[in-house]
DNA sequence: TTGAAAGCGCTAACAA
DNA sequence: TTGTTAGCGCTTTCAA
């Protein structure tokens, strides 16, 4: 059984009381500076390490961040936890990530976990199903702080930060329709999330801006945001099949992205002659693709330490915080092959 | 400031000691079913949930396992966790993930912080510049379960699991000579690792199985395992710089295998006429890639499961474990265009 | 069947 | 300058 060093341990040791022990190491001043010696020698041979349980017993609070994502598996989160470790290291904070598995009722486990003082707050972006967010309601509503980024919701009022998905949708979209393809399918995800609706009103006003007729059937909502590759592969399948079909997808996800690339393959659709693709993702080797993978580029990391220092700024604040911002990123549309006019 | 509800909110509420609140929570059987059901519901009434650092202190155990892998932003470690999660998850367990980012010192900080009772056990792959392991050993010696995987140690005497690094690598040489390149280049991650090791012993050994000289100037060790693509980049550029150039790459990790070919298009080296490539990567886009990309899949899901299940046998286990066991988990060949014969 | 009290590791107010 | 004690939330003896 693993048995950590205590105070108690070292006040044994030196015939000192806990408090004398617990005032050395913390630096106090009203203590020798021989004591405050010895103590912090023995403690440094033994390799003392005070409890985090303890302290945080007593302080009421943890030091640690929960952070609820849908996955890790896939670029653009795991960039995002890392730049949220990146601030959360440096400002003492442990991080402690849960996966929702886009699953509603997962979300709500974890959160509940997280919440009841193991963390200091929380860092969330939605997962696909979540519709009611009475569960986050009411921890903020007890004082909780979250900073919610990417998929965030509109009712509660706190600090936010998301890509410019309108824009980012905006530029994907213009770029298919200078390139020639007038026809262009959306490939997306569950119609209620926030970058779901931003990404879907950038591509109508690039449409818009052309003159180029809104279709709904163009438009195909992968409820799991891809998770799921038969999902993927149907609405492709549907699109394809249409009577007037599309000439290029502009896709709204990372996984949905690859996915679809990968279902036109199946389908031995070539892109982009038969049909072009634009789409959101953070995947770092979209350049060695076949073809190469026009797509329109978050700044995941930035984000993420954003997040963490609206929270944090949340955490250390002596006064309530009133004045919340929601924070727009800019994203990047890197072109390649995969939309070339044929 | 956000103050969840106590045990002491509830018996002050209902007229009741914090001992009757508590053993009614529990399920006691030494109370009165009426009691019983009157907490329970003014319990559920306002979603009371026991505070968990108070329950580990007072259990001396947090229900939490600590992660310690280079990185997650990777698809074999990303995997990993995920398998990690399912198991921790069903079982009751929280899991705390830390990065090294390669670095000892960030791995010697993350394992001091984890340790200290705020988790009950370890599931550690080492940082590529770790080669002193005392700080696993201290802790391992007082007791703190440790399950290694993927990058293991020899020195601790513990469950781990991993790849069956040896044949993977085999496998990716023997597949390249069979396709008629003879001259194969090694790209590697640091010499000491576990992995790189018995990689470097699979390539030898297919080389040798058909006569097949080793040139030590074929095996390029890309220290950070090709986090600094700067590394790849150079180490490619000596390989193809050589007097008698390697026809064909076999890299070791995920990174490098992307960074690899990543490196290749930049120097304009076409795959796989000029130059075949097979390499260890859980990527689940290497069909889509331009070749698509001949590889060496582990089964990181389940590595991560396995591990878990271990480290929970340990934990749970009333007496002390002997018999220490290392459990080898076959990878798979995926063979496509990269590496196709000319 | 219930309550009082001690204790998990630590800090801080109060005493000496 | 140091020691004693109470308390953070919870469980668990021991008493009643």
């Amino acid at each position: 059984m693993y048995e950590p060093y205590t105070i108690k341990d070292i006040a044994k040791a030196l015939g000192l009381s806990t408090s004398t022990v617990s005032r050395a190491l913390r630096g106090s001043y009203e203590i020798s500076q021989e004591t405050k010696k010895v103590v912090l020698e023995y403690a440094e041979k033994i390799n003392y390490r005070p409890n985090p349980i303890a302290l945080s017993l007593k302080e009421r609070r943890s030091r640690a961040i929960g952070i609820v994502v849908c996955e890790i598996a896939n670029n653009f989160f795991s960039q995002i936890i890392n730049g949220i470790e990146s601030i959360a290291y440096n400002r003492g904070y442990n991080v402690i990530i849960t996966q929702s598995h886009e699953s509603y009722e997962r979300e709500v486990v974890n959160v509940q976990h997280l919440a009841s003082r193991s963390v200091d707050g929380l860092l969330v972006s939605l997962s696909s199903e979540t519709i009611d967010i009475a569960h986050f309601k009411h921890l903020h509503d007890r004082g909780l702080p979250i900073v919610f980024f990417d998929r965030i919701p509109k009712e509660i009022s706190t600090h936010k930060v998301r890509a410019n998905n309108f824009k980012g949708a905006f530029d994907a979209t213009e770029h298919l329709i200078l390139n020639g393809f007038k026809k262009i399918a959306h490939l997306t995800t569950a119609a209620h999330l926030s970058t779901t609706l931003e990404r879907l009103e950038g591509y109508q006003a690039a449409l818009q801006k052309y003159d180029i007729p809104f279709r709904s059937e163009f438009v195909e909502n992968c409820h799991q945001g891809g998770k799921i590759s038969d999902d993927i592969e149907q609405a492709v399948y549907r699109q394809i099949n249409l009577k007037d079909p599309a000439t290029a997808f502009f896709t709204a996800g990372d996984r949905l992205t690859i996915g679809c690339m990968k279902a036109l393959k199946k389908f031995n659709i070539s892109v982009p002659s038969q049909i072009a693709i634009a789409g959101f993702t953070n995947s770092d080797a979209t350049d060695l693709l076949n073809p190469s993978l026009t797509c329109v580029r978050q700044p995941a990391f930035e984000m993420g330490q954003i997040a963490t220092e609206m929270l944090i700024q949340i955490l250390e604040s002596r006064y309530p915080i009133e004045d919340f911002e929601t924070k727009t990123l800019d994203t990047e549309l890197l072109v390649r092959d995969s939309t070339k006019a044929s």
